[in-house]
DNA sequence: CGAAACTTTGAGCGCATTCAACGCCAGTGG
DNA sequence: CCACTGGCGTTGAATGCGCTCAAAGTTTCG
């Protein structure tokens, strides 16, 4: 439950009796290994899902057999939390790793919206957060090139899992494969090889198998022009000296 | 205010009272000439508005000076409906034709949805649409030739002003520049006009100063491989032979 | 140990870009 | 009524980014 209570606070206030609330309604906790599908597109809805541990990924398949990746999932984001009203699912949602799930019905959501004003918000808020980075993500695809759009998109995550207090400074570390960041770039495997190994000459980041991580996001901040307003975080909007100096981290001004 | 309520009632159910509460709403009707902007990105979101005539589209500013162009608004779209969470607008949104548009107040919106289950439905329900319209872009910008992703943007725009009752056959006409399809497929100015020249020549579009025709919607769709399903429209859950022989329509099957 | 998944490297090609110039049309003002 | 201006669209040539195809290296795992 951590996570998502966590990414909830950072924009609504939630109260003692929202947090119970909130626990009370999740409870059917599983865990799931990497690779499965928890949603299939074109499938009816079974109900929501939080992720509480690991990474996901929202996915579409394209006629052509590759793979298109719409958003990461990370630890306190929720996964179809409003699709009730749909009939069938637009798109899939796949592990990456071995993740924790909590299962919510789509009545305890509703019944949760209903009753408490803050987690109403606070719900709103994270589906205004989705559309933003799909938003920016669009405008990353089209505009940028394939070095900054990559930079990007690790500035992003690393931003949002530090938002929920997660990757922090001695291991901003992500375990994402190239292939997985290739098919969210929209690049082809080899050529985000490539791509990779310009930023780890350039010291932006390190790679190893599964894993990039980034010693000085500062720097790959800069480097891809990252300005994390559209994330809506509440540090955004702080001015960067301050957001750079949080206690116990290096600094981020990105 | 018709086709906001036409298009609302596409999804949910509104019955009288639903529509006599949102014409109550919703008075405060203005014109605004093409090329103004009706929100800008960074300032305070001033209050939602619905686009009752004309078209206008959702953008972004990148550094380098150019435009990327997030969605489009035609008629019975709303506009930042439900922004009233944020402090500042991420996006900019500016008419491209002269508009007609209702300015509706957040509190409005909001009493409305509390009051009326199947307004706050059929708003959600557009969120919804709009998430996946945007997934959708994001997929064709990364896989699409461009063409093809020129070509789908088309039909997608067409679909949507048919869902309102516009566009009819006599006039499927958009009053699009290339300059505003480049900065929304990411393509070049000039690349994207030797495309339309392509695709003018394959007999798919006609094109004239600031407009766009296209004389056969469903060959159009066909070289396009567009599937309406994502839009989420009542019509593309049936089957698609009753959807291509709608009275007085040419064959549209997608 | 072998197989499968992941990553790297090289070579050649093609799509889309940039730069530049020109054509065309609409509106404006003399 | 005509010339001018600016927005929009077209065309050509040269460049380059990212793709495909192909093969080999590397790590993990059964």
């Amino acid at each position: 439950m951590d996570p998502f209570i966590r990414k909830l606070s950072l924009r609504a206030h939630l109260d003692r009796d929202d947090v119970a609330a909130l626990e009370r309604a999740i409870r059917d906790i599983s865990r799931v290994e990497a690779g499965r599908d928890l949603v299939t597109e074109g499938s009816a809805p079974g109900g929501a899902c939080i992720i509480l541990d690991g990474f996901a990924c929202r996915y579409k398949l394209v006629p052509d057999g590759g793979r298109s990746i719409l958003a990461y999932l990370v630890p306190g984001d929720g996964c179809d939390l409003h699709a009730s009203l749909l009939n069938r699912a637009i798109n899939s949602v796949a592990t990456l790793t071995h993740c924790t799930i909590a299962s919510v019905p789509y009545r305890a959501i509703k019944e949760l919206a209903a009753a408490r004003p803050n987690i109403y918000r606070a719900l709103w808020w994270s589906v205004l957060v989705d559309g933003a980075v799909l938003q920016e993500w669009l405008v990353g695809i089209g505009r940028r090139s394939a070095d900054k759009q990559v930079a990007h998109i690790l500035c992003e995550l690393l931003t949002r899992l530090r938002a929920v207090d997660l990757g922090t400074e001695a291991d901003y570390r992500l375990p994402l494969t190239q292939a997985e960041l290739a098919d969210t770039a929209g690049l082809s495997n080899v050529h985000l090889s490539r791509v990779l190994a310009d930023l780890r000459n350039a010291g932006l980041i390190t790679s190893g198998r599964k894993s990039i991580s980034v010693p000085d996001l500062g720097r790959l901040c800069d480097f891809a022009d990252f300005k994390p307003d559209y994330l809506l975080l509440p540090a955004a909007e702080k001015s960067s000296e301050e957001l750079g100096r949080l206690p116990g981290m290096t600094k981020i001004v990105c």
